[in-house]
DNA sequence: GGTAGACCTGGACGC
DNA sequence: GCGTCCAGGTCTACC
């Protein structure tokens, strides 16, 4: 039996354009269908029941869809994660508009664009932005998918779709398995101390969602992880609605070499300098600028 | 506060 | 085949 139910959502609002904002579907647990349409996401439930949530756009909102039946406080969990993954809660009304005065972001308000996927636990996005350094995409895919099928939790109907591993998973683990077993190479140390600080309790990752703390202070503690450092810092920044900070990394500098210097080799300073306009929102306007280096690819 | 050098892995490339 | 390089960086040691 599956249910269905439907959340509102905040106009401007395109579920293909939260897909498409950035690599983050292409990893496991996520899916989605050719068109990039609809979204899919296998997930372990506070009750500990595991579940696929399908989530489309609708009318009004996007309807989700679980096989059941659930219960009242299951259907409120997938809720919550639903509203966190696809930014259910953002108002992004004051970036519409300054993005209004300038071309190159004229597209983000039209496209309900804005919104930036993240998965359910600050958990899961930090160990997948550490694996997204100092390798190619191909080598994050990879590594993402082989810890969601090492140790990842079954799917009851579908075995071979697992959700992400939780902390307490990964924690009773060794950094010689999540060598051999999922080709972490040597950011498995990393994985492994930050899954166990989360699963001891000594870290409180969910707190760090906390509106409260100040993004420099937020910046600091999560520097304060192995593995991640200023591009991840400010990438897990951007994903926790904090603007403040650019993930600047070899992509950045390729981007705005091409936009503003006539592709020769730049420096930090110079993508900083770029956006220093945008204030509290350089991140977004950075996120989703129409790049001329990647129109002229197309 | 700034900066070489090392770091797992696997795909791309040249030979 | 085989060796080398390096990819959406970070850490450590050293200055």
């Amino acid at each position: 039996m599956s249910m269905n139910w439907t959340l509102p959502v905040r106009p401007p609002f395109s579920l293909p354009a939260v897909i498409r904002s950035h690599g983050w579907v292409q990893l496991a647990p996520f899916a989605s269908d050719d068109e990039q349409q609809t979204l899919s996401y296998i997930s372990e439930l506070d009750s500990g029941r595991v579940v696929e949530i399908q989530i489309s756009e609708t009318g009004g909102g996007v309807n989700i869809s679980v096989e059941g039946p659930l219960e009242e406080r299951e259907m409120v969990d997938v809720s919550d994660r639903v509203k966190w993954m696809i930014g259910l809660d953002q108002d992004l009304a004051e970036f519409y508009a300054r993005a209004r005065g300038e071309p190159k972001l004229a597209h983000v308000e039209e496209q309900g664009r804005g919104r930036i996927l993240r998965s359910p636990s600050l958990f899961e996005d930090i160990v997948k932005t550490v694996l997204t350094t100092n390798t190619a995409w191909s080598g994050t895919v990879r590594m993402v998918g082989a810890l969601v099928s090492h140790f990842g939790a079954p799917l009851a109907n579908d075995p071979s779709r697992r959700t992400f591993p939780s902390p307490e998973r990964v924690a009773v683990s060794d950094e010689g398995t999540l060598r051999a077993q999922a080709r972490l190479g040597y950011r498995a140390s990393y994985i492994l101390s930050l899954a166990r600080s989360v699963a001891s309790g000594a870290l409180d990752l969910e707190g760090f969602k906390n509106p409260e703390i100040g993004t420099p202070e937020l910046r600091k503690q999560l520097l304060a992880i192995k593995g991640v450092g200023d591009y991840a810092a400010a990438n897990l920044l951007v994903l926790l609605g904090r603007y403040d900070f650019l993930p600047v990394d070899s992509w950045a500098l390729k981007c705005v070499s091409h936009e503003w210097h006539d592709g020769q080799p730049i420096g930090r300073a110079e993508v900083e300098a770029a956006f220093e306009a945008w204030g509290a929102f350089k991140g977004l306007a950075y996120w989703f600028w129409d790049w001329s280096y990647l129109s002229d690819e197309r």
